[in-house]
DNA sequence: AACCAGGAGACAT
DNA sequence: ATGTCTCATGGT
């Protein structure tokens, strides 16, 4: 007698439960794109309540715009994201994305895989990062894969792969067979996010109990 | 007071 | 292709 492991919960399960249990408005608050790119470098690895001082240091020297942002010294700019922390890394990486964004004025255009790789062309800009773009940013249809991705989808029973890119892939693959829009993605990724800061102290049972 | 947060690049293997 | 190391502040 083989024990067979349970169907994975099903995303649409997964996105009706979180979204009854999970109290969320909106995940990537911003008054303007650029303004959710520079979260999206700033956020990297970093609580987000630590970016909103950064993000308004940023506005209150005029700078949420990507030719001011690029015209400010370098040294100033470190000093306005330090509280983001790797402001020595992150400083550089945002004065990249300013010089892709004058570079492309047309990049909204592309089709999302080579929008994708243009993206991943910038220093700075990986793969979760160039996700947050495509989604909050020119609106694409893309399931966010990160950390809190995996373990929820993991504790749901789904057999998810090692590498990230072959996890993203597969992932993204169900969502489109689950027929998720941008604006449910959008959601999705905050319900993710939020779910398994609850999760790790209450646990995942609750939340992801089989279906009957 | 360790631990971690809305990751990515550099480098070795 | 797949592992380590480093980067840094602020909240718990």
């Amino acid at each position: 007698m083989v024990s067979l492991r349970p169907m994975p919960l099903p995303f649409r399960e997964i996105f009706t439960r979180l979204e009854a249990r999970v109290p969320m408005e909106v995940w990537w608050p911003g008054e303007s794109d650029f303004e959710i790119m520079v979260g999206a470098i700033l956020t990297q690895n970093t609580a987000w309540t630590n970016v909103e001082y950064a993000l308004a240091n940023l506005k209150s020297e005029n700078l949420m715009d990507p030719q001011a942002l690029l015209d400010c010294s370098t040294e100033q700019l470190v000093e306005l994201i330090r509280p983001a922390g790797y402001f020595n890394a992150k400083a550089k990486y945002l004065k990249n994305l300013c010089t892709w964004v004058l570079a492309n004025p047309n990049a909204a255009d592309l089709p999302t895989p080579e929008l994708r790789k243009s993206l991943l062309s910038v220093a700075g800009v990986g793969p979760e990062t160039a996700d947050d773009l495509l989604l909050y940013v020119y609106q694409r249809p893309v399931f966010i894969f990160d950390t809190y991705a995996r373990r929820m989808l993991e504790a749901a029973g789904y057999d998810v792969p090692k590498s990230y890119e072959g996890a993203r892939q597969a992932l993204q693959h169900h969502a489109d067979l689950a027929g998720f829009d941008t604006a449910q993605q959008a959601k999705l990724h905050g319900l993710i996010v939020d779910g398994g800061k609850r999760a790790r102290t209450e646990g995942w049972q609750d939340l992801l109990a089989p279906l009957p």
